[in-house]
DNA sequence: GTGATTTTGTATTGTTTCGCATAGAATTAC
DNA sequence: GTAATTCTATGCGAAACAATACAAAATCAC
């Protein structure tokens, strides 16, 4: 049990009060009394719960690829067939990146390129991101070869960056429009044309 | 000739210099002194020739995605063979994308996503970009398809939007750092399974 | 030359920004 | 109870911000 005086917000829900306005205006438009308000506290409260502006977004942006790259992660390696599992994989995307209103994409492709090169820890999180699902997406391929799903000379390893090329097309067409019935019919197309 | 006192700035130079400054930081995290300074003009100078901060912004994506949709087209169309044709669009982006010191991806990619809920207009920009190079892949693919060098039962509007996707992901990859040499492979591949 | 016109440079507007200092409130340990 | 601890709340302050006002400077038309 802590000592002192209790904390009256929730750090998880703070959080993702933050998350939401990230994702939609993106780091530095974002101000602190934007979050302040949002996240109902004070700033004071806001930098001793969770540091500056920018490690409290960098918290965000962890959190939510932790759930991409590990709950999607998963149902991929659950179905046992392959070209199945990435159409799920895609579609539960989908749901994430249009479940907004509007539509915001995804939360680093979006938002984190643009702050990547003035903020160089934000460019190391964007690079772990892209390494992680190309090995995810990789491994998921090579288990496929070996089960014979797909063609012996299918390179998994390129296979999967246009996978993942995939993956951010879904969040960047999301975030200018795009309806979720256009991108489900990329996400099959891609899947059929790059996984077989 | 004009009337009053002469411009002592360059109107192309200046917008290249913003273009840059853009490029690297986005639009939000950009100011006006920033600009004023890497323009060498003051800020009044800056709101006379170019309007606002935002307006400014969008001049430098207009004329840079003038330039690779007009002249990136032009490779497109100017090959004969289909694959050449994209091997070279691709590499000649990869050349953009990854001229500059750090490597910056494209600008309307990388900094125009963060600011698009905020600013519609820049949403429009984006959207109609994104329309315009899924129009022009398209279109040379059922070129291609008459030509008889691509299979019957390829999809010209989905590979389309799929090689735009490799695209996107050569401007990101781009700009969180990945070699020149990495990017032709994705770009080799990605022709061979998606223009074929 | 004179007046019209446009750009330049200085200055300043009022707002917003981040981060913190400080005092007050709420809880636990003893 | 009292002290220690931790969070809340008001609000400060120095800096940065976008945008404009205004006069001086530089050109053209005539």
């Amino acid at each position: 049990m802590p000592r002192g005086r209790p904390r009256q917000f929730n750090e998880d829900d703070a959080l993702t009060s933050a998350m939401l306005l990230f994702w939609e205006k993106g780091l530095s438009a974002t101000s602190l009394d934007d979050l302040a308000l949002a996240m109902n506290m004070n700033r004071p409260s806001i930098y001793n719960a969770f540091g500056s502006k920018n490690d409290l977004y960098r918290k965000t942006l962890a959190r939510f690829c932790s759930q991409l790259d590990g709950g999607l992660q998963e149902i991929l390696d659950a179905a046992p067939k392959v070209r199945p599992a990435f159409i799920a994989f895609f579609n539960q995307a989908i749901e994430v990146y249009c479940g907004n209103n509007p539509p915001m994409g995804c939360l680093m492709i979006c938002t984190a390129p643009a702050e990547a090169l003035s903020h160089p820890q934000v460019g190391d999180d964007l690079r772990d991101l892209i390494r992680r699902l190309d090995d995810g997406f990789a491994r998921r391929l090579q288990r496929a070869q070996r089960d014979g799903e797909v063609s012996r000379d299918l390179q998994p390893k390129l296979a999967a960056k246009l996978l993942q090329a995939t993956l951010q097309t879904l969040a960047l067409r999301a975030r200018s429009g795009a309806s979720k019935a256009s991108l489900r019919k990329i996400a099959r197309y891609a899947v059929e044309e790059l996984a077989r």
